[in-house]
DNA sequence: GATGAATGAGCATTCATTCAT
DNA sequence: GATGAATGAATGCTCATTCAT
């Protein structure tokens, strides 16, 4: 079924050729012209792989939130005790964002706006990424009390508040990207973190 | 004998109104005339105090700004120590944004993103009022390290995380206002800051 | 009863105004509240005096045009014989659009153009002017044909020929105020056609 | 396979109505609707073609002009003596004006109205063309006055007045179209500018 | 499948006119 | 009478979407 596999791929090519304008001018800013123009096809063809609009920025949502999943779980797995875990897994996500796909970063708060406002499936995405997380934060943080590392603290709230921490550095970041340094606050914040929640006799 | 007209009043009229369809429908979303049906005016009238959307859109972003800041400031200076003042910075965010303007804080993200990807004046206003708050933290920390309260942290990082963990609260609450525990959220959040900054033997 | 007296010196005024902006910006770029502003008063008032937009830009026409008609006529009338009324006449003409009014002459052109289009009062003052014009220098011609100065030629032809000289001219000095020497060209258009009708043994 | 349209042809059907519509109702008067509706196209059509209504507008002009241009410039090369050039060409400009473009006439006045005012390219071609007339004129005056037909006359001016009187003609022609001889007056004009100019004893 | 010409709903903005004071 | 705040009809232009080829 080759025919199906070229779908796939000139699907993605779209998709990526979108996210490099969504990128550049910002998801309202962008025509499906520019998309097609950057992607080197007709305006018309994008409706081959793609609704509407709206579809089509879903997907590069549903694109983004992807690989940026799978670059942090891949990290995560990695690293061999809690501690080392809750570091990798949030530094993965600023790495991610800083190298893996800098020039696309803005993206991620036209997304934020957009998925504040709708229950659709770009929301939806957004909203169960982050319920993961922060899930799989929680069972980290669990087993790191239960392995006495950790202070007994209420493993939710504080996950809840790392994540909130990383948007918001992200978001910081995003608007000062020359002067912000990114990597040193994220250790700087982990380490008040850690801190906080680290068994005092550690 | 001409009509005199409150002409201020009657412009934070139509602001009022503009934040009200801001945060119902967005930003990108509110068409004019659904600006002027709110206010209860003629389509034209809008222009009689705003020369064009842009400016009604970044007046509304100030207005949001300087009330935020204000409620801000007002808080932390009726503390007495470092420690409550930083609580008292913190938590009067939320309190502002969950109870004061409780309809209007969609409109936040939107302006997030329009001020990432804008230099004009609303971006100034975002960024500099991010600026001020970290400094103000800043002096905050480096007073309770100064009283021996605060270990020898590095107070800009802190800071930065401090303001960076509210902002993403804040978008977590909005995505999720109904079963997000905010004021308990961000409770833990200066908890574990708290925990993590303050002398082990305090 | 001082009130009319009044009153019209007040329709003057505005006419005069509207008059300077007309000839400024041109018929179709001038706004009302520009003449308000011209003429230091309120946009409303100018309603007390004139009727509608319309009506104001057909009384400034109507206004020019019984300028430039009294002007050449009192020339005419202060000739003493054929030739020199025809030279009378047709300079006088320039005289007026060069000396009276020079800032004004722009609307000319705005008029013609709406002449041309509309059979209304203002269109009717230029046509009507225009045939007086005619019938006054077929008289003159007439005269003059009478008293064995001109050569036998078709008046009314030659009325028009030179009628439509002077617009002419008179357009092409509009175009290119600058270089273009008014004066001089008309008068070597009048010695042309005087020359073309007199009789040759003058 | 997509459509093949020869743009070129379909750009001059816009034109052609665009011409049309300014003819009837005046260019001031005609909405990009109005256009659209004549062609029998979309109005968004008209911006696959022309930028804006100012270059819809501009190219009417230059299309006009450029007609009328080697309109004339054919019958004065297919005269043969300086005489029957001048006459051609004079004629020619009328020939042109009341019979191949016969309902596009008015939009001339519309022009002249609004090259007066605008320094823009409507204006220049304008008045590149009068300029071009005026010095086409002047030389087959000169090559009149050097092979002894014409009288020593101001070439230039008398160029600029038999210019001027066809204009002036035009626009009296213009204001009265079902009255005004036209062919008559402008072989009166013609004839009295030729015996003004022509040495007497031919 | 691919295209891009065509479309028209939709929106920001303008401005002549009105009318309450 | 004078005013200017208010209005909303009107218009140029955009752009997502369609569809004939």
């Amino acid at each position: 079924m080759p025919k199906i596999i070229d779908k796939e791929k000139k699907k993605k090519e779209i998709l990526q050729s979108a996210m490099k304008v969504f990128a550049q001018q910002g998801v309202a800013e962008t025509k499906m012209s520019d998309v097609a123009q950057m992607a080197g096809i007709g305006k018309g063809t994008i409706y081959e792989y793609f609704r509407s609009r709206e579809e089509l920025h879903c997907s590069a949502f549903e694109d983004l939130m992807k690989k940026l999943n799978s670059a942090v779980i891949q990290k995560v797995e990695a690293a061999t005790n809690p501690e080392e875990k809750i570091k990798a897994g949030f530094l993965a996500f600023f790495d991610f964002a800083s190298m893996e796909i800098e020039d696309f970063v803005d993206i991620l708060v036209d997304f934020w706006s957009y998925s504040v406002r709708n229950s659709g499936s770009a929301s939806r995405f957004w909203f169960d990424m982050r319920r993961m997380y922060c899930e799989s934060t929680s069972d980290i943080l669990s087993k790191g009390i239960e392995d006495g590392l950790f202070r007994n603290v209420d493993v939710d709230k504080v996950a809840s508040a790392l994540i909130a921490a990383g948007d918001g550095l992200f978001l910081q970041w995003m608007a000062d990207r020359k002067n912000f340094d990114l990597q040193g606050t994220a250790l700087a914040v982990l380490d008040a973190f850690l801190n906080g929640i680290r068994k005092e006799n550690n």
